[in-house]
DNA sequence: CTAATTGCAAAAGCTTTGCAGCGCA
DNA sequence: TGCGCTGCAAAGCTTTTGCAATTAG
């Protein structure tokens, strides 16, 4: 059985044909970071017949299952990518929309100080830096 | 002439009533962070009828001046609040919805760092930490 | 006077939900 | 076989837009 097909059982997830699909996506994504329609999209263009609400609730469900994270970036829509065990923050490019992923330990550390400084403990955080190329 | 009126002139917006209206909302707002909805709540509440469409357009155009700032936080709609000299972070705390503001010189700086070498200048940034009350 | 602004209602965009049928275990 | 999952279409929410009427300068 496929790493693919444990990770959904693991989850306590069926392993039905469009989570596997949407899962495989995820993983070959070259930029993994992608909107619903662009999983949706891909999966039309693979011939594969996936309704855009599945997609959605396939994307939900990972989500509440830990196997991909849903940032909110600037721009109306959501977009996910595959949970790995390494946190990190996004870089995007306001010119070409590029992604990168960053991650600082002076900052992580910083923030939980800050927190703790105000008798708070963080549960979860998101840094994301606009950015454009030095000219 | 009210420093409204003045702030409103020197974005090149004519001081019409709804504009008026909104920003001295958005000037006495205890929690300084309010939806688009909130602002048109609060002006129904005052019996000013002013529609949501309008809050929306003046509260854009406020972003496009700089009189205030727009922030995705999760949960599917922005909130704004008044721009200040002064650049500061949020820690949104999930227990109670409270916003407390911080700026950390050392967070600053890194990032900074961090766009630079990737051959990026920061535009802009976001960086919002989830917290928890501590035990 | 004239261009900017507003209100209303309709539309748009992303995401969720209801429901009948299909498919995994 | 049975419950979970899917597809479709419809609904929901926040936000935007078209347009005729109104208003600031």
């Amino acid at each position: 059985m496929s790493s693919e097909n444990l990770e959904l059982k693991k989850a306590g997830l069926k392993v039905t044909l469009p989570r596997i699909k949407i899962l495989s996506i995820l993983e070959s994504a070259e930029n993994h970071h992608m909107s619903a329609e662009d999983v949706y999209k891909t999966l039309m263009e693979a011939g594969d017949d996936v309704g855009l609400a599945t997609v959605y609730r396939v994307l939900t469900q990972f989500e509440a299952a830990g196997l991909v994270l849903r940032h909110n970036f600037e721009g109306g829509h959501a977009v996910f990518e595959l949970a790995s065990d390494d946190h990190h923050d996004h870089m995007v490019c306001t010119q070409t929309g590029q992604v990168i992923e960053f991650c600082d330990p002076v900052i992580e550390e910083r923030q939980r100080q800050i927190a703790e400084e105000h008798g708070f403990e963080i549960v979860d955080h998101s840094l994301t830096l606009y950015v454009k190329p030095k000219k």
